[in-house]
DNA sequence: GGCATTGTTTAGCATCGGCTTGACTATCTG
DNA sequence: CAGATAGTCAAGCCGATGCTAAACAATGCC
């Protein structure tokens, strides 16, 4: 995988509850820096740290017009994390889906964990 | 939102580049601890954490038989990040949409910085 | 011009998180 | 039984990370 940076940069992005809560509020729409950090109780360079961090990783895109930057959520860097996760969890659901076939083949029994009785027949 | 915490843990445990691969290694299949190790050039320990941290946010299941743990992902713990993400983004998307049928509707002024030229007609 | 607003940058601090080491338990195998 | 295998736990090291303070720059407003 090549994009395995842009991945980690997006997946590090998202691990922080304030960022998160960042993209939160500008998923309601395009914010200014000093907007966005009106309800938290930190220092505005902590905010701009965070959306720096935010613009690396591709979720936010920002221009600065006269002196204030205006910031905007760029869908295209969740879908990054979003791709990432369905892919590997669509994965897994195949495989059981799959394995849920193989066992309603031939056993009507209990598929559940607790004392799985394995019958295998293989024609 | 009350599961608040609970998609605190899932997007801490994706940040973690060696707990990706993990889970990777796993939407292949269920895997034991050792054999989850064998590809990393780092203790068992380690890896151990990490199950650990996979385990408490609800991507990882797992459970001993003997001496083996054997680890499996459950589609659920992933479920959290994946709509969490597409929650925000289906919402800021929304609004994109809503935005590009109002200036379509008589305001051909440009609201994009790069000019954008939307000439879209309502029916 | 003078002053407030809105950010930006850097250095330093404190905490967090990943990893190792080493001691330990429990289970299999010969 | 002895030894190997598979995992667990606790302590500690150390680099990464979030936050602040402080100095700075650029823009808007009177």
């Amino acid at each position: 995988m090549l994009n395995n940076a842009a991945v980690d940069r997006v997946f590090h992005a998202l691990a922080e509850p304030m960022r998160r809560e960042l993209v939160e509020r500008l998923s309601a729409g395009p914010m200014s820096v000093s907007d966005l950090a009106q309800p938290f109780r930190v220092t505005l360079a902590a905010i701009v740290q965070h959306v720096q961090v935010l613009e690396e990783s591709g979720i936010v895109r920002s221009e600065k017009v006269g002196r204030v930057r205006t910031c905007r959520l760029d869908p295209d860097g969740l879908k990054v994390a979003e791709r990432w996760i369905s892919e590997r969890r669509s994965l897994w659901e195949r495989r059981l889906d799959r394995l849920g076939e193989l066992l309603a083949e031939d056993d009507p029994s209990d598929s559940s964990p607790t004392k799985s009785k394995k019958k295998r027949k293989k024609p």
